[in-house]
DNA sequence: GTGAAAGCGCTAACAA
DNA sequence: TTGTTAGCGCTTTCAC
């Protein structure tokens, strides 16, 4: 069977298709006992709008995308859910598309989207690469883009993300205060606004302590990729740091295990923080400390600003940069002595 | 700007709007060289098709939906990566709807995709009501289906799920076999399919070996919602178990933190196995032993026969049935004694 | 209060 | 090889 369309129902009632057309959007100007027929027979039918079709009319798709590296990533799940709360509220829907941290692949969905899909979208950028050609483009056109999390600096658009730059001060005094000296810093993203920010703050508490910089002790990694567990072992093995902070949870579930192979104790042989949503932090052995980001919120208020934006009018387009405070949450990993 | 239409880059290069499209699809019956002149300014202005219109005509979207319960589930996570890793390949469009567990939500989202928002989607019911009425319409309509995981009886569209059946019954299994003789078992969605195939194992197991079967000793929850941490404390001091068997993994944490709450010890006072995906299960305080189903084969493999489905002729339409066999992690929280 | 008709952007059958 | 035209399903202006 074919699905139902307004022309079928204008048959079948013997009334034109723009009357069924105004029937359904409950028009003031339709007779009630006429609409009452066609919204009968259209439940009746299980009439449902083609929505191409009225998109290509209006131009309002009633739909926003999300485009993040990796949806298998406990911050971007709970992002994903403060913005599905928002949209369900506001009746949009939700396309999620995922980078997997390839700056092709974001690219072409950029490009992809517009093309007219969407009426705006929300973007954690790539760790790929610094050409941001695509999203500037974005700003030429119809659709409306709001940046989160990992955000580009000027660029003109609606930015969301957490205080990176102080929660991550936080988390390293935290470390130098339970005595560490030697603490190796694991980042993941070099370019990445975020990456940038906690990279900052290790260095600057090193400093505020008088402690040596060691620019030895850094080490990168590509987000969402698997670790290289070999290559860690034999960096801790050789720097032998009294502690390691970790820029995102697969570096300290990383760290975990290569501990538990070494048989190094945590936290009294190496204490260990990390940036991380994981909700089971507390049950881990030891339980883990974290810098946790407020990522329900970063998505809620990411998709209430791109909503705003796509029904307000032009002239009134307002840049908002809206910084959430993340947690830190001080566990076992870090305690001075188990 | 408003986005480029095939109507401006005709009236720019003084050619028809078929003449582009067609140069655009490549097609053998354009002119080399205008071919080039039509790819050059469209790469220039970065054209991008306009996908509702180019439905309306075409009928075909190549846009799939994945019906999930719910998002932040290690276990739907893998199954969106699977199936993105195969329409990734087949470049299909991916579009992800949260039901929250809500039949009337569930409702509504079939509905609309029946409308024609996509070529076919994939679903994973939900727990909150028998009725699939909702299902049944979409047999009639133009758009494909395929269930996954959590499946309805008797009914004529392909399935990909796993071996509740034998790994719960393995599940058990060992649990009797490391001693335990008093076993809880919680549940969570009673009328969906996996549980009640997980349900009979638990009794099975529990009448191969001889031990008494007490219907008190289990306990229903409600999926992906918060777990009554106090109803579930009091439910467990008041049957005082000496093994638990959960159906999902957000019950096991559950009994995790009561454990650690109430001085229990895992695993000698109390043991525990659950049905799950966490892929830090090996790092919990104690390591929790685990069923874990194969997400990711079970996305890829339904995402496939879906795909199969919407470009193959109708006259071939073949139902099938896959299983796909989950693993089971024995580790410290079963063990004999620690 | 209702209908006729135009048009959104694209594809494809038919004409030239 | 290229142009003309109809039409996908819907909304909306204009006419009655």
């Amino acid at each position: 069977m074919k699905n139902v369309t307004l022309k079928e129902l204008a048959a079948k009632l013997g009334v034109s298709v723009s009357t069924v057309s105004r029937a359904l959007t409950d028009s003031y100007e339709i007779n009630v006992e006429t609409k009452k027929r066609v919204q009968k027979l259209a439940k009746e039918l299980n009439y449902q709008p083609n929505p191409f079709a009225a998109f290509l009319r209006k131009h309002v798709s009633k739909t926003i995308a999300l485009i993040i590296p990796e949806i298998s990533n406990n911050f971007f799940t709970l992002v994903i859910k403060g913005v599905e709360t928002i949209c369900q509220e506001k009746d949009y829907y939700v396309l999620i598309y995922e980078t997997h941290e390839d700056y092709l692949k974001e690219v072409r969905i950029v490009n992809h989207l517009i093309g007219g899909r969407v009426d705006g979208f929300l973007i954690s950028v790539n760790s790929g690469s610094d050409n941001v050609d695509h999203l500037k483009e974005v700003l030429n056109r119809d659709v409306k883009m709001v940046m989160f999390d990992r955000v580009v600096d000027d660029f003109n658009v609606s930015k969301v993300y957490s205080n990176d730059y102080e929660s991550g001060f936080d988390g390293m005094s935290h470390l130098v205060n339970r005595g560490c000296k030697r603490i190796l810093f694991l980042r993941a993203g070099d370019n990445l606004s975020t990456m940038q920010k906690r990279e900052k703050a290790y260095f600057d508490v090193l400093e505020k302590h008088g402690l040596p910089i060691d620019h030895s002790l850094i080490k990168s990694f590509v987000p969402s990729k698997e670790v290289d567990l070999d290559d860690l072992t034999k960096f801790i093995l050789d720097k032998k740091p009294d502690a390691i902070f970790c820029t995102i949870e697969r570096l300290a579930i990383a760290c975990y295990d290569i501990c538990n192979n070494l048989g190094l104790n945590i936290p009294n042989d190496i204490k260990i923080i990390t940036f991380s949503c994981l909700n089971v932090a507390r049950l881990l052995n030891p339980s883990l400390s974290t810098i946790s980001q407020p990522a329900f919120e970063i998505g809620k208020t990411a998709a209430k600003l791109l909503i705003d934006e796509i029904e307000g009018k032009k002239e009134q387009k307002e840049i908002v940069e809206v910084v959430l405070a993340s947690t830190i949450n001080k566990r076992d990993s870090t305690k001075r002595h188990l």
